[in-house]
DNA sequence: CCAATACCTGCAACGGAAGTGCAATTATTG
DNA sequence: CAATAATTGCACTTCCGTTGCAGGTATTGG
């Protein structure tokens, strides 16, 4: 029923190796987006390319989105299971907090139709949020 | 009745100068939001440095707002008229033209209302939409 | 009009993040 | 077990944004 780490991965094409089981489960473990330097800073032993790569592996096998929340650094974390990345970024909302510079994945939140003018061809959206998350409001 | 550029400077507290004149000019006659490289490219006498700051003078008189795409490079338009971004990004959206590679300003358009979980306070709102530009759709 | 001051500009340098070439190590296949 | 393929680590590069400082230019007020 429940299938392994190990299993998942071998499904995406992902040869498993230790350095991208713990990369894996270090993003299944949080809630929120995390850098590169978060993961760097997580495994000091491993190399920053190796680390970079591996992303980018996962990335490429859709197993991992990019969000750009307008930090001016990439963050990234899991896709959820049916999530289409492959095809277009995938459209739920991305919130990014002003105080604790956290981003979070609001993947029950959907984006709203959104026109655009006549002669545009609408393929993707970004949309971010900015304010204040909930652990920080004191809510 | 029409207030000529040095007066419209002058109005936001920003001294008239050579460059600065220059900057607002390139900026005003763009449909479109431009790089500090394409400014670099335009005024290649000028220093990088200089650019620099004479955007980040306009923006921080409010008079340029900033645009992250998601291309990763910071792009600068010139505010509508009336344009509230001290105290809040104003609230049109973007469009990014994935084969042009272009960013315009949408002014017209609005961002909708958008939902957030509760204990979240939404303070800003960042949207891009990316596809295909009227001119690159041949249309 | 001149001196003091404030502001603008250019040069050099720095830092962070992303990305690449290559060689060494490790895993996979037959 | 040998041949092959993929992964990892190291060194190095590039690009963008940013800052410190010093020289130049404009503004002010006496
Ligand atoms: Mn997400
Ligand atoms: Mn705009
Ligand atoms: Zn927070
Ligand atoms: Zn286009």
């Amino acid at each position: 029923m429940m299938e392994t780490i190990e299993q998942f991965l071998e499904s995406k094409k992902i040869r498993v190796t230790a350095m991208r089981l713990l990369i894996y489960k270090f993003l299944a473990e949080r809630q929120v987006a995390v850098t590169l330097s978060d993961i760097e800073n997580t495994f000091e032993k491993a190399d920053r390319t190796t680390l970079y790569r591996t992303i980018k592996t996962f990335e490429d096998k859709a197993i991992v989105h990019q969000i750009d929340d307008g930090t001016g650094i990439t963050k990234y974390a899991l896709c959820e299971q049916g999530c289409n990345c492959e095809i277009e970024t995938d459209l739920h909302l991305h919130f990014h907090c002003n105080n604790c510079n956290q981003t979070i994945c609001l993947t029950e939140h959907k984006i709203p139709q959104i026109k655009v003018p006549d002669g545009f061809v609408s393929e993707n959206i970004n949309l971010v949020v900015k304010g204040i998350c909930d652990k920080c409001s004191g809510q």
